[in-house]
DNA sequence: TTCTGTTTTTTTGGATCCATAAAAGGCATT
DNA sequence: AATGCCTTTTATGGATCCAAAAAAACAGAA
């Protein structure tokens, strides 16, 4: 196990966003330490963590229950996530790509285009394209010069987003895995061309759009951890 | 003192923004403990938290520093404020004020005209009008009818923004307090009457413009505590 | 039966103890 | 004098202990 206590983190939130506490349940200390084999300080510790992270809550003067998310919760989580990389792409349209940014940005964009050119996907493709998908979002994050865009994201992440796909894929996904990732993967053109062409606001209008498709693949950003 | 850790987690923070303990400056929990008279555990669980909140970062394997902040990261996260309080306000508009909503808006501007009839500002008038911002604001967002908003703003707002203050106003403010306020309520008008009319792309660009003005009072909001 | 006041139990917050890992400091050798 | 190794110190993570407060259980009276 490891050292600090970010391995009760981890657990937590997987067992949250899996149900195994369930959402309005009281939490209590000496429980979750029982049923992870630790004692009560690392738990309190990780109840401080998740409680900032928007997992739990404090209910009344006392412990802590897990939090509830509504489908609209979830929805504007989405927007969120927009708006804040809607505005980390002005900026970076704004300030310019440097050469390093902008080439990060065509390595991703040509090897995406070599994952969908055969027209159909593997798992394995799959995987390559969250990966390529996450340098992506990230790259243009952290080009913005500042943590703060970033961490603002991956605070917001945290929400279940395991409950969301349930919620919200089911009724607004397309209709095939292979042309929703070739639509994802189509809008990082659109808003490269934007980035490249300097064009802030037509910028941050695409990421706005693109975060809706880019919910399904929340956690694999590589942002959330 | 109070009975739960909260009282280590403000004074931390106070201490923070006036730069008690500096910026990059490595924190120890021992010393902590000293100065503010407690044991290790309550300064432990506060960490955890100013982690979370951004004020702290760990560094290395080991311990944890104050964050610094450049002026960038301040403009940023005004600008973060903006999208935000933007989309609370689109959403807002595009879903339609309900009468007590409208309601609470128009007695926060009615206040606010009364207010500002004389001509100048007292202190007390100036904290009456803080109040009536923070209300204005706050009515806004939790009308959207779900905590994620108020959530984000909420984190991204324990930024130190004291320092904030030292860098961001003596550059753009305006030409004294009265006119500055003043056109923050005017812009208040303005956002009422976008959302009174349903704009929601316009009261969603009055919303992020009047964070700029609304930088000086974010502590102010109440959201913050 | 229901409301209320009391007692018991449970649970959290804070303090302390211990083990361990990182950092610091000293010493020897080149 | 500089570098590498070893010892000492220090700080953190985890476990346990204690007190206090809240919740729950219980008993008695209207």
């Amino acid at each position: 196990m490891a050292s600090d206590n970010s391995s009760v983190i981890t657990q937590l939130r997987k067992m949250i966003s899996e149900g195994e506490y369930r959402q309005g349940e009281r939490i209590g200390e000496v429980r979750v330490a029982e049923d992870l084999g630790v004692s009560r300080t690392p738990v309190r510790l990780a109840f401080r963590t998740l409680e900032q992270e928007g997992l739990l809550e404090r209910t009344g003067k006392r412990g802590f229950v897990v939090r509830e998310f509504s489908e609209r919760d979830v929805q504007v989580a989405v927007e969120v996530r927009g708006v804040l990389e809607g505005l980390a792409a002005r900026r970076l349209a704004e300030a310019g790509l440097t050469d390093p940014v902008r080439e990060q940005l065509e390595h991703c964009l040509a090897e995406g285009d070599a994952l969908f050119r055969k027209g159909y996907l593997e798992d394995a493709d799959i995987t390559a394209w969250s990966r390529l998908n996450g340098h992506f979002h990230r790259t243009i994050i952290e080009a913005t010069g500042t943590r703060v865009i970033a961490d603002a994201i991956r605070r917001n992440d945290h929400l279940p987003f395991a409950s969301a796909e349930s919620i919200i894929i089911d009724k607004h996904c397309l209709d095939g895995e292979y042309r929703k990732l070739f639509m994802a993967h189509q809008q990082h053109w659109l808003v490269y061309q934007a980035l490249r062409e300097g064009e802030g606001a037509r910028a941050e209008m695409l990421m706005r759009e693109h975060a809706y498709i880019g919910l399904r693949y929340g956690s694999l950003f590589g942002l959330t951890g």
